[in-house]
DNA sequence: CGGACAATTCAACAGGTGTTGACACAACAC
DNA sequence: GTGTTGTGTCAACACCTGTTGAATTGTCCG
């Protein structure tokens, strides 16, 4: 029973590592359990098959810390893409967004999760739902432009200068008037 | 001879709508085949294979009109995007990027003859690669935020409010001062 | 009509996909 | 020890992928 959870989240690590950066339909099973070490029967045999082992990593993956005011988001979101761009958290779910959020077989799947967690968090802190998805495109739109289309004149995430854009960004964002 | 010029550019055509908007590696030649209303085998005989289907797709598909300053240019992806969002033009270049920036087989490409063609045509009215990169952001995150996350806060492409958004972003990305 | 060449169809290929069921091995209960 | 259940391995399946070469149809010229 307890060896057969440490290969359950042995694969959904590697699984998150794989799906989320690289789209559900980029990667295979094969793959997953290859880079686990364990047989590709298993996930079907432990998550009943492909989707259910992206539903699985997908558990809690948009969850948010409480932040009291839209000053402090913006702190926040500075630190976590500028301070520790390593943590895998803010930058992960990030490519789970870009990567599956229009997939064809999960993407409703992931837009809805985002929807119930993360969005409806920052539009309580924030107060209006119109600013709070200005806020979030100016998120999405940056690393984009920064990791997906390799833009040059976007500074790399760990830089002083990536973070005065990014922070003069979503403080437009907020100071939109709709 | 004739006749083969127009099955080539049914091909281009369908291609082109299916695999921009549902990326490289989601779309198999057959679906675009059946679309077209021709034969699998076309394809590789008529462009060698699928990669250079894709490629001919891309034939100056960046391209775009020259404009003065940067308020023409606001004005101009306004009206692209709120007044005629229904040609295929830049929205589709859209999908193009979003979907495609990122595919492993042909990410590369796609990444170049943006830089090569829209990008640079963007930093030269505006003056300045982190504007620039920034105006792109904006475009990109909205675009995002809209039709790939379906963001409530946002209004579709075809809204007042829309321009109002998109306006106001825009403008924040220019007044940037790196 | 007949021949020549362009244009298209068809069948098959090798490889990859997710999934399944039968089997082998371990760990533990009695 | 034996038996039982949890755990993992293996081979095979049906299906889909891009690509290829041979066979077929179509079209125009003499």
């Amino acid at each position: 029973m307890n060896k057969a959870l440490k290969t359950k989240e042995k694969l959904l690590d590697h699984a998150r590592a794989l799906l989320w950066r690289y789209g559900y339909s980029n990667v295979s099973l094969r793959q997953i359990a290859t880079a686990a070490g364990v047989d590709v029967a298993l996930v079907s045999r432990y998550f009943g098959g492909k989707r259910g082992l992206f539903e699985a990593t997908m558990e809690g993956a948009f969850d948010v810390p409480e932040v009291a005011n839209p000053q402090a988001l913006v702190d926040l979101v500075v630190q976590l893409f500028v301070s520790h761009p390593r943590d895998l958290g803010a930058v992960s779910i990030l490519h789970l967004m870009l990567m599956n959020a229009q997939d064809e077989e999960v993407g409703e799947l992931v837009r809805n999760a985002q929807k119930a967690s993360l969005q409806s968090a920052v539009e309580q802190t924030i107060g209006d739902s119109g600013r709070a998805a200005l806020f979030m495109s100016v998120i999405l739109g940056m690393s984009i432009a920064e990791k997906s289309l390799h833009l040059d004149g976007i500074a790399p995430y760990d830089s002083p200068e990536y973070e005065a854009q990014l922070r003069h960004m979503l403080w437009a964002s907020l100071d939109f008037e709709g």
